[in-house]
RNA sequence: CGCGGGGUAGAGCAGUCCGGUAGCUCGUCGGGCUCAUAACCCGGAGGUCGUCGGUUCAAAUCCGGCCCCCGCAACCA
C-alpha cells in the first residue's frame, strides 16, 4: 500500500536583505507540521525557497555594482545565507526552488504562452502619463499640477505595451471559493479579501514588465519581462517537474494540501492565483492558510524601526529547539503575536527548563539512584497511578486534532498539561519515600516506568517541534526508535518493562533573566554609531533653498488623513500659499492660527491625499517629539533666512 | 460612514460562534517537599470582562450606540 502523498509549502522568499524572524516563523510552522504528517504516516513533500526576480534586486545588485544573480546567490547560498539559516532552525525542506532555476524560467515562459493562447493573456496597453527625462509612468492621480512628480517637468500621455491577465473573468468563481468553502483560512481573512478586493471590483491584472530585464523574458516577445505574479506563484508546481523534466511527480503531489503564507501576501494566493490556476485549467490547493505576524514589543517590525529580529543570534545563544518551540508554543498561529524577549525566555524557563527539562533530569535521576539505571520488571499498581495513564494515553488524540486543524500552540499547550501533570505525580508518589522502604521497591518502580513512559508519549509528540531534543530524550529514558513512533504514542506502556535509562547533559539551561535581557539590549543595539553620514552641503547648495517667514492664515485637518494639517500661509507675496505638513499628531489647527512660522518656498509642488502642497513647514523632529518652528511675530511675512 | 483585528487580575493571553460557578501562564503572598536544572507540588490575594443602553429568569458571551488601541490602505514634502 502506498502512503498518502501531502504537499505543503511556505511562500517563497524575496532574497533582497537576511531573513528575520517572520520568515523563520513561517518556515518553522510549515517544518512542524511536515515533520508531523511524515511521523503519521503520510508521504510529505516540503517545498520551500526564493524569488528572485524583480526591479528591487537589480536596483540593489547594481548598487553593489555586481550582477542580480551574483547578489541572489549571495543573500541564497553565501554564508550565513538563506540555506544556511534553514539548516540552524533545523529545517526539513524535500526541495529548495530558486525561480532563477533554468527549469523554472523555461516552464514559466511556457506557461505563459499558455495562458495567453487561450486568450486569458491578452496584450494590451498600460495607459498613463509619461515622463521621457525620467522614464517613468504615472497615474492622473500621482501627478502634480500635471506635471511629473520626481522632476517637475511636462509629461504626455503615452501608452505602453503590457500583458494582462483576466483577472475579472475569474472574480466570482474565486468569489465563491472565499465564501463558499474552506479555501482560505483562518476565516477572518475572508472578509478582508472579499470586502478590500473582489467586491470592490478585480481589474485585470498587469503580468509583463518592459521597465526592468531581471525577470523571466516574454519568449515570444522580446523586451517584456514576465512580472511576479506567474513568476512567484507557479514555483509551488515548476518544483513537482509540472512543464519541465527536472521533476517528475507532479501528478503525485498536485494539488497541495496546503499552503502556509504570511498575511501580507494572502491576497495574492488567495485570489491571483486561484484565478490563475482557473484559466490553466488546473486543480486548486485544498487550502491556504494565512498566519499571523509577530510584532516586536507591541511595534510593527521593520528594518526602518530598527527593530528587526535575527533568528541567527537567538537560535545560536538560546538553542534552535528552544527558539523553534517558543515560536510555536507561544502564539496562537492565526493570529499576530506580540515578540518580545522577555517572553522568549520566561516560555524556555517555564516549559522547557522547569517542567519538561527537569521532569526528565529528575526522572532519570532516580531511576539511576534507586535501581542503577535499569528497572525490575516487576509492577504494582495503585489508583493514584489512574489519572496520569488515562491523561497520556488520551492525549494523541487531542493533540492530532488540533495539529489537523492549524493550531499547533494548542497541541503544544495540550502536551505540557499531560508534563505538569507528571510532575505532580512525583508528589503525590513521594518516590524518594518509597525508596526509604525495601518492600515498596516494586511500587517504586512502577512509578518511575510510569513517569518514563509518560516522558516517552510526550517526547514523540514533540518530535516535531523540537526534533533534536527528543532524540537526546529518547536517548537518555531508554526509548528506541521503534518504541519511540506515532503508534506507539496513543498507548501507555510501550517501554520496556527492564528499561535503562542514561544520565545526559541538561536539555534546556535555565535562563538568568535579568542578565540575558541585558545582554540582548546590547546585542540590539546598532552595531555602528546609527547616526548617517550627511553629505557635505555646499554653500551653493544651501543658497538654493528659499527659507521664508510665513504668517499661518488659516490651518484645518484633512479629512480622512491622522497626519496632515492643511495651512493657507501668508508668504508676503500678496497670493496664499498652500501647504500641507504631517504634523496633526503634535498640533491642533486652530492653536497654530497667527503664528509666525518658516517655509521652504521653492520646492516643486506636490499632491498629498489629493491636495497640492507648495513647499514645507520647518520642524525639528526627533524620537516622536515635534516642534514647529516658530519665531517672533514682529518679522513680517516674506522675510528670507539667511 | 474605506477594510479588518482587538479592549477580560500587576503583565501576557484563553473563553465570545453555541448565554448559566470568569480560566491559563508569569508575577506576588503563604505553605509543602528534598528526587531534580534555586527546580517541583499545594493554597491565598488580586477582575465594575472598555463604556452606555437593550433582550433575558440569567449577558464577558446576543442586539444597538459610543470611546480607545493595533494593523491594512492612503499618506507622512
Amino acid at each position: 500500500m502506498s502512503k498518502k502523498p501531502f504537499y505543503i509549502t511556505t511562500p517563497i522568499y524575496y532574497p533582497s536583505d537576511k531573513l528575520h524572524i517572520g520568515h523563520t516563523y513561517c518556515t518553522v510552522a510549515t517544518d512542524a507540521m511536515a515533520r508531523y504528517k511524515r511521523m503519521c504516516g503520510y508521504d510529505v513533500l516540503f517545498l520551500t525557497g526564493t524569488d528572485e526576480h524583480g526591479q528591487k534586486i537589480e536596483e540593489k545588485a547594481k548598487a553593489k555594482g555586481i550582477t542580480p544573480q551574483q547578489f541572489v546567490d549571495d543573500i541564497v547560498e553565501g554564508k550565513g545565507g538563506i540555506l544556511d539559516l534553514w539548516k540552524l532552525m533545523n529545517i526539513s525542506n524535500d526541495r529548495f526552488i530558486r525561480t532563477t532555476d533554468d527549469y523554472h524560467v523555461a516552464a514559466i515562459q511556457k506557461i505563459f504562452k499558455k495562458m495567453y493562447d487561450k486568450g486569458d493573456i491578452y496584450k494590451g496597453s498600460y495607459k498613463g502619463m509619461y515622463c521621457t527625462p525620467c522614464e517613468s509612468f504615472w497615474t492622473e492621480s500621482q501627478l502634480v499640477d500635471g506635471k511629473c512628480p520626481d522632476c517637475g517637468r511636462e509629461v504626455h500621455p503615452a501608452e505602453e505595451e503590457a500583458y494582462f491577465f483576466r483577472l475579472s473573468k475569474y472574480a466570482q468563481p474565486v468569489r465563491d471559493l472565499l465564501t463558499q468553502t474552506d479555501f482560505l483560512e483562518p476565516k477572518s481573512r475572508v472578509n478582508e479579501m472579499v470586502n478590500n478586493f473582489i467586491d470592490a471590483g478585480l481589474e485585470d491584472l498587469c503580468v509583463s514588465r518592459t521597465s526592468f530585464t531581471w525577470g523571466v523574458p516574454v519568449d515570444f516577445d522580446p523586451g517584456h519581462v514576465v512580472y511576479v505574479w506567474v513568476d512567484a506563484l507557479f514555483n509551488y508546481t515548476t518544483a513537482l517537474g509540472f512543464m519541465n523534466d527536472k521533476y517528475d511527480d507532479f501528478e503525485k503531489y498536485w494539488p497541495a494540501d496546503v499552503h502556509y503564507v504570511g498575511k501580507e501576501i494572502v491576497r495574492f494566493h488567495s485570489i491571483i492565483w486561484p484565478a490563475m490556476l482557473m484559466s490553466m485549467e488546473m486543480p486548486l490547493p485544498k487550502k491556504v492558510f494565512g498566519h499571523g505576524w509577530l510584532n516586536f514589543n507591541g511595534e510593527k517590525m521593520s528594518k526602518s524601526r530598527g527593530n528587526v529580529v535575527d533568528p541567527y543570534l537567538l537560535a545560536e545563544r538560546y538553542g534552535v529547539d528552544a527558539l523553534r518551540f517558543f515560536l510555536m508554543r507561544t502564539f496562537p498561529f492565526g493570529s499576530d503575536g506580540n515578540f518580545t524577549n522577555e517572553l522568549l525566555i520566561s516560555t524556555i524557563n517555564t516549559d522547557l527548563a522547569n517542567d519538561l527539562g527537569n521532569l526528565v533530569s529528575r526522572t532519570v535521576a532516580m531511576v539511576i539512584k534507586y535501581f542503577g539505571g535499569q528497572l525490575p520488571v516487576e509492577r504494582e499498581a495503585d489508583p493514584l497511578d489512574d489519572e496520569l495513564v488515562a491523561m497520556a494515553a488520551a492525549l494523541r488524540g487531542k493533540y492530532a486534532e488540533f495539529m489537523d486543524a492549524y493550531a499547533p500552540h494548542s497541541a503544544l499547550s495540550e502536551t505540557f498539561k499531560l508534563i505538569s501533570r507528571a510532575n505532580k505525580y512525583i508528589d503525590e508518589n513521594a518516590p524518594w519515600v518509597l525508596a526509604k522502604d525495601e518492600s515498596k521497591k516494586t511500587r517504586l518502580a512502577t512509578v518511575m516506568y510510569n513517569l518514563l513512559d509518560v516522558i516517552r508519549i510526550a517526547a514523540t509528540l514533540l518530535v516535531p517541534f523540537i526534533p533534536g531534543s527528543c532524540e537526546k530524550i529518547f536517548c537518555q529514558i531508554g526509548a528506541s526508535s521503534d518504541v519511540a513512533t506515532w503508534e506507539n504514542a496513543a498507548e501507555f506502556g510501550k517501554l520496556p518493562l527492564d528499561v535503562t535509562v542514561v544520565k545526559g547533559e541538561t536539555l534546556f539551561p535555565r535562563i538568568d533573566m535579568n542578565k540575558e535581557l541585558e545582554e540582548l539590549e546590547k546585542l540590539s543595539a546598532p552595531p555602528a554609531p546609527a547616526v548617517p553620514e550627511v553629505p557635505a552641503c555646499s554653500i551653493d547648495d544651501f543658497a538654493k533653498v528659499r527659507m521664508q517667514v510665513c504668517k499661518v492664515l488659516t490651518c484645518e485637518n484633512v479629512k480622512k488623513s491622522e497626519k496632515l494639517l492643511k495651512f493657507t500661509l501668508d508668504d508676503g507675496s500678496g497670493t496664499p500659499r498652500q501647504i500641507l505638513s504631517g504634523i496633526a499628531k503634535f498640533y491642533k489647527p486652530e492653536e497654530l492660527i497667527g503664528k509666525t512660522i518658516v517655509a521652504i518656498t521653492n520646492l516643486p509642488p506636490r499632491k498629498m491625499m489629493g491636495q497640492e502642497s507648495n513647499g514645507m513647514i520647518i520642524s525639528a523632529e526627533k524620537d516622536g517629539k515635534l516642534n514647529l518652528l516658530i519665531l517672533d511675530d514682529a518679522i513680517p511675512a516674506g522675510a528670507e533666512l539667511c
